[in-house]
DNA sequence: ATTAACGTTTACGTTAACGTAAACTTGCGC
DNA sequence: GCGCAAGTTTACGTTAACGTAAACGTTAAT
């Protein structure tokens, strides 16, 4: 089940960062590549894993977050005790998406009414009677 | 038009920061309290503005780039050049903010998958079929 | 008047997440 | 063999976003 490797400059390319940053990602434990001789060989697996700690990145998730959050998906279920834990876990990262997913709503409705104005300003610098936004200050 | 003001303490308090997040965050420029000699009076655009920093941040933000976001609200919006980077501007967080939301529910739908895996690992570990976990022995 | 609770400035410390540079080694194209 | 590109380790540097501590001022109650 070993599909193709990827070198490390390949992965650099592909995800747009550089070696160190995969390097130190592995110096932290978050990824653990094969070796051949001395060169590091990445598997598929760390390719997905590399992926997933940009994705948390994204949004705004620490590299320990993006640890904790990954290994959600590969969990050691051992006990019932563990599986609870898990899934309190789940829900708390839920709420916080969720807040976040309400954050960028609002702000994605405030880019719309600054673009809205900004192109009625260009389109009609003075036809305009007055100030329709009765919002900040 | 001269609402009621804060203390530094009341605000640190209302959203859960500490008192040297806030001073440093004017520091940082981000926000202008008056003084009452030498005591800082928050206004409520002030606490406004924070609260959209706070809101920033929790979106994996840095504080130059929530200024910078906050700024589209508040325009210098002078000349037609202007206006048209401040679109380009929106455009681009715009694009930035959708793929955070895709981020997001990509998360979430991974989150999903996991909490039902516990569950019916919790529910039927005894009951099922099959052991759909293997466990080693 | 003293203490307590708040505020202030100044300044050094800390952590995360890499950047950057130096000094190797290794495979390969000529 | 030789150079060169791509890999490696080691180690110090940097930036953001505060934490922490010291030393001090100011009001309000005891």
């Amino acid at each position: 089940m070993n599909g193709k490797t990827h070198t490390i400059s390949e992965l650099a390319q592909e995800f747009g960062v550089t070696t160190r940053t995969i390097r130190f990602y592995e110096e932290k434990g978050l990824i653990s590549p094969l070796r051949q001789g001395q060169k590091r060989l990445y598997s598929n697996s760390d390719r997905v894993r590399i992926k997933l700690i940009l994705r948390g990145k994204r949004i705004g998730m620490s590299l320990q977050e993006c640890v904790d959050f990954i290994d959600m998906y590969d969990p050691e279920h051992n006990n019932a005790e563990q599986l609870r834990s898990l899934i309190d876990n789940v829900k708390r990262r839920r709420e916080s998406l969720l807040q976040q997913k309400k954050d960028i709503d609002d702000m994605l409705a405030g880019l719309d009414e600054v673009q809205g104005l900004c192109e009625e300003s260009l389109a009609g610098g003075r036809t305009r009677k007055n100030n329709p936004n009765p919002e900040k200050h």
